[in-house]
DNA sequence: TTGTAAGCGTTATCAC
DNA sequence: GTGATAACGCTTACAA
């Protein structure tokens, strides 16, 4: 069971190696007798050719790599980032390209650098909007190496993006609110320098409006996405506010914080108080209580991710396209009508 | 700013292109002079080295391979698996390696096979021992390409492995709930088929026994680590076993299905009865109540089973390894006293 | 200390 | 339809 090269194998299947690369790559003009002669050498000796060598030769690697923001424990721990990846990876795979993983934070220039200025490392990249920096993009977008964005970053249109609904997903929880009567509603926002907090904060502000309820300043908060920041939020605003009865979590994860404050305050969900998370991630549903929540297509936006990353691969002046993708609500026991 | 290559570096700096070579390898031998004269031009010109052709001529890719299961949903969504990744990661980057993820079932033998075959592509593999076939490890063990695993498996004793003292965690957190007066403690367990459920079992017994308990059988049940077999199994238990005042649950998962269970049938913990977990991941500080757990240092285990590969790449025939790590009990609001 | 030249294992371009 | 042969960009004897 020595290593083969092609080369063996053309000696082996007494033909060229040039019939051999015709032949594993499916290349016209080979004769059935060659190729049959190919095959069987190829599958008695199980060869496979070496794809550095042909890295090589044909300057592509399929190999895509996913840029990712180092968080810390918390944001790490919370699945979405799993989920997304799993979507990429399963695409990546059905369509025979690998992946690479690199987590990325500001000081990280060099590696940054080094992935782009080696080039053929890496046929495409998917950045993951968070903690994606403005010189990360802006060096992307320099170069010819083919990118698209999770999350939407409007100063790059050129940029294909991926994104749910920001707008209609908080919208659509903060109406569910609204709806079983209440009418003090705070809201919980993650990232500040991300348009998806923009129109996270507008859909929520809207649903409140359209419904003739003044939103105000001291019921929001813009931190980040953590349990902790969660917590020690809504710690802090149910001492300040007692009229507050719900509130709009823009993640899961702040909804998580959210809920062990209200319990350690000894103030009952949905009973006293109503909670809506946003994300729908596979632990929400095992929150005390389950968690009303507004699901994002998680896996789905890597999936899609991928799709447009490997389809810009393949033709370079595709159409730019920022894909949109829908909420939906999923309604559990976290909230409850306004007694 | 065009495309370098070696020999463009070369004839700008007025040098032959194995000067160049031997500056970048740092190689003995250069003249003072023309290595300044190279690293001028590198610098100038932001040359790197193209990882590919390098490769294909050392035959090593500075890349290493992670080979994980597809979980479910759940499971993947529990943080574990993210800080066991990450902790793998950031070691092989700090020693200049890349990390190709790859998750993998039992269909998947095709890509496994690929992986070996088309050598060149991975320096060495870190297995994740859940999930992980014995074809699958019996093919590694068959080639040369160095592999470590992260959990343990005794029929492979020649395969090095990091793994935390399980029967040492399982019987500290049983003991705990021994100490706290309680007698009759189930035992929730996850994969049947893996050896670390078994010295878990082990720890949780030999805690009872040495404390006077006989450990019962129908007070016992293996099954996943999912929150969803937590939640199920601690709903039968509490219908069939009035007596149980406590359980230790072999994963942070199981325990927060087990949690809800007992919320669900208004049964509070820790007044009426106790839960311990086990791994210590970020979300179990935020359960409803703060869940008690042995931890286990997930990141550490990564970096660990990085350290132990990058190790054996270097060297292979070092010594084979086997890294226990040592579990903390965290004592948070999930136990209390016996009343 | 430096340069020449032979690989590494493919693909791709041409004649034939 | 097939087979030389030249890339691809680097490392590494070996010779100078």
């Amino acid at each position: 069971m020595e290593k083969l090269n092609i080369d063996k194998v053309a000696k082996l299947a007494h033909v060229s190696r040039s019939v051999v690369s015709r032949v594993l790559n499916n290349h016209p003009n080979v004769s059935d007798e060659a190729r049959s002669r190919v095959m069987s050498v190829v599958e008695e000796y199980n060869y496979r050719p070496n794809s550095v060598a042909r890295s090589l030769a044909t300057s592509s690697t399929y190999q895509i790599g996913v840029l990712s923001g180092i968080f810390g424990e918390e944001s790490l721990g919370n699945g979405y980032w799993t989920l997304l990846y799993l979507g990429i990876f399963e695409e990546c795979i059905r369509n025979g390209y690998y992946v690479r993983l690199s987590f990325y934070n500001s000081e990280m220039k060099k590696e940054l650098h080094d992935l782009i200025l080696n080039e053929h490392h890496l046929d495409g990249v998917i950045c993951l909007n968070e903690e994606v920096t403005e010189f990360t993009l802006q060096t992307f977008e320099d170069s010819d190496i083919p990118i698209v964005l999770v999350g939407h970053n409007p100063k790059y249109p050129e940029i294909p993006s991926v994104d749910v609904d920001n707008y209609d997903a908080a919208y659509k929880a903060t109406d569910h609110l609204v709806q079983l009567g209440h009418k003090d509603i705070g809201g919980m926002f993650g990232d500040q320098n991300v348009q998806e907090t923009e129109h996270r904060m507008r859909g929520y502000q809207d649903a409140l409006c359209n419904a003739g309820i003044e939103p105000k300043d001291d019921y929001t908060a813009v931190g980040s996405y953590s349990q902790h920041d969660g917590h020690d939020t809504m710690e802090e605003w149910i001492k300040k506010h007692d009229d507050m009865t719900a509130v709009f979590c823009a993640s899961d994860t702040l909804a998580m914080g959210t809920l062990l404050a209200l319990f350690e305050n000894d103030i009952s969900v949905p009973e006293q108080f109503s909670v809506v998370g946003f994300d729908g991630l596979p632990i929400s549903k095992y929150m005390i209580p389950p968690l009303t929540t507004v699901a994002q297509p998680t896996y789905g936006k890597g999936e899609k991710a991928a799709k447009l990353l490997i389809e810009k691969i393949k033709n370079k002046d595709a159409r730019v396209r920022h894909a949109s993708l829908k909420p939906e609500l999923l309604v559990r026991k976290s909230t409850a009508k306004l007694s």
